[in-house]
DNA sequence: ATGTGC
């Protein structure tokens, strides 16, 4: 190890942290650049070579990329919608549920009401957000309340395979499954009246939060390149912990070649998010009679992407590539790329809880930047695996307690109900508690869900 | 996460 390895947690959750993940957290901290410290959120799971609640940075002249510190679900991330609807309007929620669930295509290979042109896919791997804004999918002010407004720079379509493309022109406007889902949620709790005025959050309001990724597109872009990048370390003679550890200098044409093909499925997933909360304002405006500014976008966040960003380390301001896996943005009161009026109280940070449990808006903060790169948790922490999870858990009694306490799931089989039962993972209010008391972001409000839709 | 797996 160059650097020594940090983990945030608590005694709790100290008791769910895997062998495998520790291992996989030292296995960062030996890569060529690594800066200060290899980095686990306390929602720290064993993942593809880097840890899901994992952060490295790397410097830019000696660092490395690794499409292993991103995930295959590049831009995997969640954004908030507010709506003036209170509780009591929804009498007919299970109406509206039903409502969304037929417009938003959820599901494995599902594909979106518009099948995009080729010409199309460039705009939207080039340009993001903005792409479905000037579609008519959207407003200007969408855009300002997006980290990075929807669109990373530097993305280089020449470097994405026809193999990609084909699979990313059928599904923008796309849920996909397995932990992504839509959900209608009610603000239970305010812990920062200020922050929480300014995010345009007030207690009693129903939200909708949205959690998706770069469906197949990013899958295919994560898999093209990790064959280039296996050949990469070996020409580039950079000693792997692990062959999940593929990776190439930042400065190689290797690693430029991934850094702008995941800029595109970055921009991709943005412009996904965007169709979304599009197809979700109709619904809302039909049963509602709301308009458009009715239901503006509190923030959207990525979980799942590698930037470059300028830090301060021992005092000098210094570019880095901050790879976030299973973590989210947490930049603090004065950093660059605040939304609107957010300069003195930092980000909005969106963390998903499981579903049926309570998910958290929070706010970036000075010490983020002083310890995490301006890092935190991003709420999903499994502690059982898929095939455990419906090994052990019934989806049907699952969903029918969930409907006791109040929470409508439309799901497509049991099965996937019981992948993402709240047992499955880890804590979300543990997870918040251990971020909050560690300075690295602070709480704002607390949601829960009564209504789910999922793929 | 994924037109889910050797």
């Amino acid at each position: 190890m160059r650097v020594p390895g940090r983990f945030y947690l608590s005694q709790q959750l100290m008791g769910t942290l895997e062998e495998g993940a520790v291992r996989q957290l030292a296995n960062i901290a030996t890569l060529p650049g690594i800066c200060r410290n290899s980095l686990a959120m306390p929602d720290i799971h064993w993942g593809y070579g880097f840890p899901i609640g994992g952060v490295g940075a790397f410097t830019m002249d000696e660092g490395i990329i690794s499409p292993g510190g991103v995930g295959f679900d590049i831009n995997c991330g969640v954004r908030l919608i507010t709506t003036p609807l209170q509780r009591s309007d929804l009498g007919q929620l299970k109406k509206v549920l039903q409502e969304l669930y037929n417009t938003i295509p959820t599901g494995v290979g599902t594909k979106s009401c518009v099948t995009v042109s080729d010409h199309e896919l460039n705009r939207i791997m080039t340009e993001g957000a903005r792409w479905t804004i000037e579609e008519g999918y959207g407003t200007e002010r969408d855009l300002l309340w997006c980290e990075e407004q929807g669109c990373i720079e530097g993305a280089d379509i020449s470097h994405v395979s026809q193999k990609a493309r084909k699979r990313g022109r059928p599904q923008c406007g796309t849920l996909g499954s397995g932990n992504h889902f839509l959900e209608v949620q009610c603000v239970e709790e305010i812990f920062d009246p200020e922050a929480a005025r300014t995010f345009g959050i007030e207690t009693g309001q129903i939200c909708i939060m949205i959690h998706c990724g770069s469906r197949g597109l990013g899958h295919q872009i994560c898999t093209d390149h990790l064959k280039v990048l296996e050949g990469a370390a070996k020409k580039y003679r950079i000693p792997l912990a692990d062959k999940q550890l593929a990776c190439a200098p930042l400065t190689s044409p290797e690693g430029e070649a991934y850094l702008s093909a995941m800029a595109c499925a970055a921009n991709y997933a943005w412009a996904n998010r965007q169709m979304i909360t599009h197809l979700t304002r109709e619904v809302l405006s039909r049963a509602f009679s709301l308009s458009t500014e009715d239901m503006p976008l509190v923030y959207d966040v990525t979980h799942n992407v590698a930037k470059i960003e300028e830090h301060v380390v021992d005092g000098t301001r210094t570019t880095l590539c901050v790879h976030r896996k299973g973590a989210t943005r947490a930049f603090g009161p004065g950093s660059h790329d605040l939304p609107p009026g957010c300069d003195a109280i930092g980000q909005p940070v969106i963390i998903p809880g499981s579903m049926g449990s309570s998910s958290y808006l929070l706010r970036g903060t000075d010490g983020a930047m002083e310890k995490t790169f301006g890092s935190t948790c991003h709420g999903a922490g499994r502690v059982l695996s898929r095939s455990q999870a419906k090994k052990t858990i019934s989806g049907d009694s699952l969903q029918e307690s969930l409907g006791r306490s109040g929470i409508t799931v439309l799901a497509p089989s049991a099965g996937s109900i019981a992948e993402e039962a709240p047992d499955a993972y880890k804590p979300s209010a543990e997870v918040v508690k251990v971020v909050h008391e560690a300075g690295i972001s602070a709480k704002v409000a607390r949601l829960n869900p009564i209504g789910v839709i999922k793929g």
